[in-house]
DNA sequence: ACCCATCTCGTCAAGATGACGACAACCCGG
DNA sequence: CCGGGTTGTCGTCATCTTGACGAGATGGGT
């Protein structure tokens, strides 16, 4: 029985809502191969390192961020040719964040940015990449359904109508405000009520919320409703 | 930049409802570590081979039984010291299947065997097999929520009960046969209806059908009807 | 003050769900 | 051959949810 060497990585798809538009952090590569092209951040995994603890190292090198943030984990590839250089296994990671700020923090990939997903040439990614964040684009839209993920896209506190730009932003097309706020507030556990706090948006002050206990929506919401 | 090796294997969770009950399969070990004790199939990715590849070989290799099996990837599990000999990490996937033969084919695992999964006690698994299966069941139950994957362990042609019955063997609990009748006729491309054909299993006969060409169903069937 | 944008609640028809009655179609034993 | 047991299929009905949309509430700007 032999156990042969392979390489093993993270790969993050890390998401994030921008002025209304879903983006995705990539890095600019320095080096071969696909020096220049565009590629989801990530890196070796550690001898002693747990996997999620990779995933969120690497997530603190490049954002600056690290807890706080839902990581979960996508899938791994290992197509055998996926990476010229040698047989390498890479288990992705889908990071939900608030809007960051502009990474700029001296790392290794100092050439990092956030991209409108509708933006991307998806072809124009390294290796295996445009795949892996396709599946990390699908998970995100699938999860919205029935979980209360969007929340992981807000600030501690938020509006309703901030919570409705994430699932248009994800999901690309506009909610019925007054359908989505009645089934938000009124699924028990989605949310909980700051009593005090509202804030301007340009009109009427919106209630402030904070996520709730609720792990899994059902029923859940629906991607087609308009 | 170091690549530390390590071994990359797969796992796998292969589920089928035998006698109205879900069961897994499992091997029994017969080496160190965790000589005699019940472990998932799996085995070492060989060195140009797709990580699918790989499962549907161990697949095979384990129950004889390759295409036309249900295989979809699950997780990968890669804590430092999930095992002791050397740094693994292991892909694991979830293959759904009909009812199928003792496995008794001469392999390296001859000591396989199907286990229900209420008879097992997880903390006797060997690894870190507990969290691994305890994984695919939940899997498991949420998909056939919101896919027609159900139809994954039944054969080419099934009556809507025993389709019903795998909804209760993997759920744990009675559905009504009329309600469900309803769901799963109603919802368009969940089932073709196949014109000719009907069986008995005591009293009238009942049409039989094939799984239809949907991919997800929306409205879910859900978990708690009764 | 007035207008305007946004938030929040209400109404209503259409459809889905859960509970359950009723009949259909087959087997079996007498 | 006949009636009971068993299982499959359809129908009904109250209730809940959904999608569409009206309308008032509550702020800022001019």
């Amino acid at each position: 029985m032999e156990h042969p060497p392979f390489a093993v990585t993270v790969d993050l798809v890390v998401l994030t809502v921008r002025a209304g538009r879903l983006t995705v952090l990539l890095v600019e590569r320095g080096e071969a191969p696909y020096a220049g092209a565009l590629a989801l951040p990530g890196g070796f995994v550690r001898p002693d390192e747990d996997l999620l603890a990779a995933a969120r190292r690497e997530l603190r090198e490049e954002t600056g961020v690290g807890d706080g943030v839902h990581l979960e984990q996508l899938a791994t590839y290992g197509a055998p040719d996926r990476d010229p250089r040698m047989r390498t296994v890479s288990v992705a990671w889908l990071a939900l964040a608030p809007d960051l700020p502009e990474p700029t923090a001296g790392t290794d990939a100092a050439a990092a940015r956030f991209v409108a997903v509708d933006d991307l040439d998806l072809a124009a990614l390294a290796f295996d990449h445009a795949r892996i964040l396709a599946d990390g684009l699908e998970r995100a839209r699938a999860k919205l359904e029935y979980s209360p993920l969007a929340t992981a896209f807000c600030d501690e506190e938020f509006t309703v109508a901030q919570l409705r730009a994430v699932y248009e932003a994800v999901w690309g097309h506009p909610l019925d405000p007054r359908n989505f706020h009645r089934k938000v507030t009124r699924t028990p556990g989605f949310l909980t009520e700051t009593e005090l706090t509202s804030t301007a948006d340009g009109g009427r002050p919106a209630r402030l919320y904070r996520r709730g206990t609720l792990e899994v929506l059902s029923p859940p919401l629906t991607r087609g409703d308009t």
